[in-house]
Order: structure tokens, then C-alpha cells, then sequence
DNA sequence: CATGAATGAGTGTTCATTCAT
DNA sequence: GATGAATGAACACTCATTCAT
């Protein structure tokens, strides 16, 4: 897969326990309960059990630190929808449950994925948020293409179409997300079921023609 | 239309020119620079030629100066998208207009653009925000309506397929934001046009059938 | 009497109403409401139905209003006072009299009292506040040394005697004006009738001897 | 005795001196200097050697701060003076030297002792330093009700009584700060005593009638 | 003369980062 | 290596005062 944990993470002394994963669990949960904003080093140290010195032993700075959570979160969940998106069955089976698996996740962690689709604050962090959604595009412009070669999808833009998916996904999702409406919870699915209804016309559907104005 | 400026603004003004447009363009400027972060009351006063404590005669916090700036500028371009909404023609190229323009006209920004998409911090502008998100896509739900009821588009659902459209546009334009190629500029109509098919196919194209796991 | 009114007021021009006593007023009623600290010059232009501007034309600064309020509204007090000092009765019923109507009517502004009291902020203030003290004072000293030369109160220091009246009056006004717990108001009378009182024996008790330490 | 000093300070602090009498000493400083007002937190920051950051790591406000000064230092008088309540003698030799010892400490440090006794402007100081005045009074209060006790002293409204003894003293240390000529400072000592003398007379003075016009 | 919009120095407070122990 | 006390730049906001209209 496309790897999003790039940084060398060389400052990394061994002997003892690697508090790397420790740090980036504890900024975590701080994000998922109550955004980026409140995880101030102070709180994510405390919540790690470790000095705040020591949390610089392992990250350069608190943006390095906030873009790895991103990293770290954003590669677990491609991974799982790229491995929905790697079994059998028609490219269109394939496509409705990688955006199923990947909506019911987020939706399961509310808070967390409405940081990561629609609160970063630093332009590092928001670039990471950015190879988030490239990341996720990559799978499903795959399973696209794939259904276009074997001919189940007509010719089309596929790295178009896949964007257009992540955007439609991150949209049904952001919405709800700040709304406290429909944390009702129970007209999610029937929600989620459209909005990837609406994605399988966009991929599967005739042909329609646009034609931009000059 | 819906209208998103309701703040009264009471405090009438007589002598000097009201600078409420002054400085809700002098903060456009700066965020459109470099977004919400760096638009400080300081770098506001100053970039809008007057005093600090005359920011404070016209908005009572920097934060609702931030939300009428998004919900200023949001409202015109809804309005904007609402008026090619309402001519004449059939609803599939009211839909591929109205998309089509918002797409233009955000490009032409496309820093302010990403900060009234992706950007917000604070709860009272990421409410601002969703509300736009919500104005526009009314604006499509109601094409879709009329397409649904002429015959046009097949029974769907309106809401979920008018959501997608926003989140297809919005991805659309902060996705390339990620990628240093595409600052061409140029590569950009025919990305558009993909995008706005796709929407197209969502809307209009046959019913495929998605059946949720149990 | 003392005139405690003793600024020149050489900037007030004739030609339509004279604004000083409305001004005055105004900014008594917002000081008796919720102290100094809310008597700000917006708020006692827009009491006085002025533009802050014509305040300026009256006074040449916040401070020099506030300490205006507290010259003239002492004065005041210090006038009923002394009407009470000087009419007939023995030394003793009079000295009474005067403490009595003093506590009666300070009680009845309690807000104003406190303020004129214990509130004071700037230097200059605080030295109106003081003149105040030492004014009513002296009415006290009066009538004691009235006492003292018909044989009425024994030899003693009455500057200091009319100061430790003052100082009663002060202590047993500010102590439960700032309590909630005595807004009840009807243990008022029972503690002032102590405080005055202890007054009394004070001024007319039998000496005791102190000798203070080496 | 009756403790002011109730603040938890929870946090602990291992390296490094325990910055929290020295943050209160330079605090008292300014104030004996100037007052209330000029404490502000660089004021502090820099009388007591350290930075702003630092300030807030042992206050969580400068009102808290502040409040902790009046306490403090409040609570070291009222300790000193009770002690001497507690001694042997008659309970009239106790009450003057009780008096004697508070006033010849406060006139050494007198621009602190007008602060604490007549300049707060927060609510919350203020409420410190009715606490202050009423621990005082409890002081005296117990060395009347002792005397009332063992025929010293006649039937008497003890609480009132000592109230009065604090008014007494502090209009006593207020009062010489407005006239010049009082600073020199050698006409104190006869002035002290003239007020503990009334106050005296006031306590064991043979009973005066007052009785309150309807 | 009256007006009130404009001014901007000043203040309390936060929090990422450093470094002596 | 770990610690966390100390740091201080940065920021939002207030309000007495001025002066062009």
C-alpha cells in the first residue's frame, strides 16, 4: 500500500520501552474526545504518563507530533478499506463496500474523524490531512479502474470519479458530525446507503454530457 | 434565497464611512493569503488602515468577525449558484451551470476558498461554515427536485445526492491543493468538467442497486 | 460649613443649560448602581443623555469627574450632619443625632455608601474620599469640644475622638454592606443603636488610663 | 486561630526553591509601594526576578494572586495580635495592648496598611479584606467577652463593640494619610493613643443611653 | 458648540519550547 | 535519559482621550 508514515523517526533511542506509539495513542484519544485544539502538549504528556520533555525526545515539535496522529490514524483506516478493496467480486461490490466499511468506521469514531476530515489548524497538519484523502482517492480510483477495464464502468476520469467518492464520503460524514440532530444515530445508515448509491451512479451510470461554456 | 447575514448590526454609524465592508474585505485579504491563523486583529487593523479598538466598534470578538467574513462571502456565492439555479433551461444543465460556476469562481480564490472548506477552528466559524455547505446545497437539492418531478432525473434521494454534489466540488478543489503539479492552473477546466460529470451520473445516471451488509 | 466644592469649574461656558449638575447625577447614579469600576465615561455620557465630547467640555478627566462625585456628594452628607450638629440639645443627644442620621441615610444608598467608602481606586480619588472622613470628622470634633467645655464629656483628645466616631460609622456601614447576608435590613437598627452607643461611652465614659509600652 | 490561609496549592514542585513566598513578597512590595494598581503581573514578574509564565504556574490569576497577598499578610497581623490577646493581665490591659501592637505595625508599613484597609477594587480582594477586618474583630471581641465575663467590662453588644475597635483603629491609620503634616511621624504615638483610649472608654465607659428617634 | 468615531497604549493570560537538575 | 519548572513571545481585548465634522 501507499505508505503515509514516511518521517525517519531517527531521534529514537532504544533501550527501554519505544514510547513512540504510547505518545501517539495518548494524542489520540485527546483528539478524539476534544479536537486538536486541546491537545496541548502539557495534556498529551500527562495523558501518556510520561514529562513533557520527554515527549520532545520523540518529536521535534508539537505540529510533527499532531501530523504523525494524522499519519498514524489515516494509514490504519486506507489500510482497511484498500484490504475490502483487494477481495473478490465485481468492482461495483467492491466499491460500495469499501465506502460502507470506511463511512461506518468513521462514524463509529465521531469526534476523531471529524478532526481529521475538518479541523487541522497548521499547514503541516492539513497537508497530512490532504495525503489522507489522496491516500484514500488511490484506492478507490483502483477498484475503478479496474471495473472499467473489465468493463463494468464506462470510460471515465477515474482519478476524477475517485476524488469525487472521498469528497461525497467526507461531506455525508462532516455534516452530521457537528450537528447535533442526527446524533440520533439510526437515520445514519439509510444516509450513508444514499450517499453511496449516489457514488455508484457517478461511477456506473450512463454517460451524461457536460459540456463547459467556453 | 436563504439568508445567512441575520447579524443586526444595530449601532448606527453617521459621521465617516462605515467600515464594515472595509475591514470584512481587509480580513477576506488576509485569509485568503494565509488563512484563518494568521488573520489576527493586529494584521486586520493594519491591513484595513485603522486602529485595533476600531475593530472593536464594528465586531464585538475576532471570532464573529471571522464568521461574517465566511458567512459574507458564502452568501454570495450562494446567491451567485442560486441565480443560474433559477434559469431557464432543462435541470441537467441548471445542475452542470450551477456547479460548473461555484467551481470557477472558487478556483479564482482558491486559498479563501480552501479556508471556507477546510480551514475553520473555532466552533462558532466551523458552524458558519457547515452552514454554508447546508445554503449551497439546498440550492442543488431544489434542481433536483425539479428534475425529479419532470421526469429528468429518477426517484433518488434529493438531500444525499445535493450533499454529494457540494462534497464532490469542495474535495474537488481542496484536493488539488495537495499537489504542486496541479498549480498549473490549466489542467484544471478539464478536472472540473470530470468532476461535474460524475455529479451528473450520480444524478441522473440509472439506479444501481446497494444493499448493506447486515 | 467646610466647602469641600472647591474646583474653580473656569471651563464651564453659559449659553444654554449648565450640563455640570446633570452630569454629576448621572455618573452618581451609575457609581450607586455598581461602583467606580462601571462609571465609565460611555456610560455616563449616554446617562446623561450627552456625547462623550461634551463631557470633556465639563471635565477635564474621568478622574477629575469621579472625585467631583465624591466632593459633591459628600458634601451633601456632611451638610445634613452638621444642620443636626448645630441645633439645640445637650452635647451627648446631639452627638447621637448626628451619628444616627448619618448611618440612616448612608444605609439608604448602600451601594453609593460603599463606594464613597471602601471602593476608591485612584490617588486622587482616595484624597477626595479622605477630605470627606476629615470633613465629617470635624462636625463630630465640633460638638464634642461643645461637650467638653459645658462639662458635659471628660478632658480628652478630640480630634482623635471624632475620628474614631468616623471610623465606627465607616466600619459598621461597610462591614455588612458588602455581606448579603444583613440586606435583611432589620438588624440594621439594632446594630447601629450598638454602634452609637459605643460611641457614646466612648466620648462621655469614664476615663480609663492607657499607657502605652516603652 | 481562625485561618485566612485556606488556598490548597495542590501542585507540588520539586526542583528549584518554592517560588510562592517569593511571588507574595515582591507582590507586597509594589503594593506597599503604590497600591493595588501598580501590581500588575510584569510588575510582579520583574520584582520578583522571574517571568510572566512563571507567575501563573503558582497563581492562576493576578485577582487570585492578590487575594492571596491580603490574606497572607492579614493573617500574619491577625496572628500577632492575637497572640497578645491571649496573654495574662486584665482584659483591659490585653485590649490596649492588643490595639497598640496592631496600630504600631501597621504605621510601619503604612502604604500597605491603607491598602488592605481602604483600596481593593475586585470583588473578590475585597472580600479578602472583609475577612480580614472581621477576623480582627474576633480578636477583640474575645477580650470583651472576657472582661464582660469577670466584671471588667458593663453588658455590652460584644460583636459591635469590637467592630468598632477595628473601625477606630484603621480610620485611625486612613485619616493621618491625607494630611501632610501627620507624616512626620512624631505626633503619631499621642494620636494611637488617644484612639486606644477611646476605644477603651468605649468598651468599660459607663453606659450611655441612646435610644433611636422612631 | 456638540458629537461620537477613531485611537492605541496597556493588561491579563496562554502554551510551545528549553534546559538545569 | 527523564523530568517539569521556567520562559516569554504572542494575542485578544478595554477604555480614557482626542479631534475632524
Amino acid at each position: 500500500m501507499h505508505d503515509l508514515l514516511t518521517s525517519p523517526r531517527v531521534r529514537l533511542r532504544r533501550r527501554g520501552a519505544d514510547k513512540h506509539p504510547l505518545i501517539l495513542k495518548a494524542a489520540r484519544t485527546l483528539i478524539a474526545q476534544s479536537g486538536f485544539r486541546e491537545a496541548q502538549m502539557t495534556a498529551i504528556a500527562e495523558a501518556a504518563g510520561i514529562a513533557i520533555g520527554t515527549l520532545y525526545r520523540y518529536f521535534p515539535s508539537r505540529t510533527e507530533l499532531l501530523v504523525e496522529v494524522v499519519k498514524f490514524t489515516a494509514q490504519r483506516e486506507v489500510d482497511v478499506v484498500a484490504g475490502i478493496a483487494m477481495r473478490d467480486g465485481t468492482a461495483c461490490e467492491r466499491l460500495g463496500m469499501a465506502a460502507w466499511t470506511f463511512a461506518s468506521r468513521a462514524l463509529r469514531g465521531r469526534r476523531l474523524a471529524h478532526a481529521l476530515v475538518a479541523e487541522p489548524v497548521e499547514p503541516e497538519v492539513e497537508a497530512a490531512r490532504l495525503t489522507y484523502h489522496r491516500a484514500l482517492s488511490r484506492v478507490f480510483r483502483t477498484i475503478i479502474d479496474q471495473g472499467i477495464a473489465n468493463g463494468e464502468f464506462p470510460e471515465q476520469d477515474s482519478a476524477a470519479s475517485a476524488d469525487c467518492i472521498v469528497g461525497c464520503l467526507f461531506e455525508g460524514l462532516v455534516a452530521p458530525l457537528s450537528s447535533e440532530a442526527a446524533l440520533a444515530g439510526v437515520p445514519m445508515q439509510s444516509q450513508v446507503t444514499s450517499i453511496i448509491s449516489f457514488c455508484l451512479r457517478g461511477v456506473a451510470g450512463t454517460a451524461v454530457a457536460f459540456i463547459p461554456p467556453a
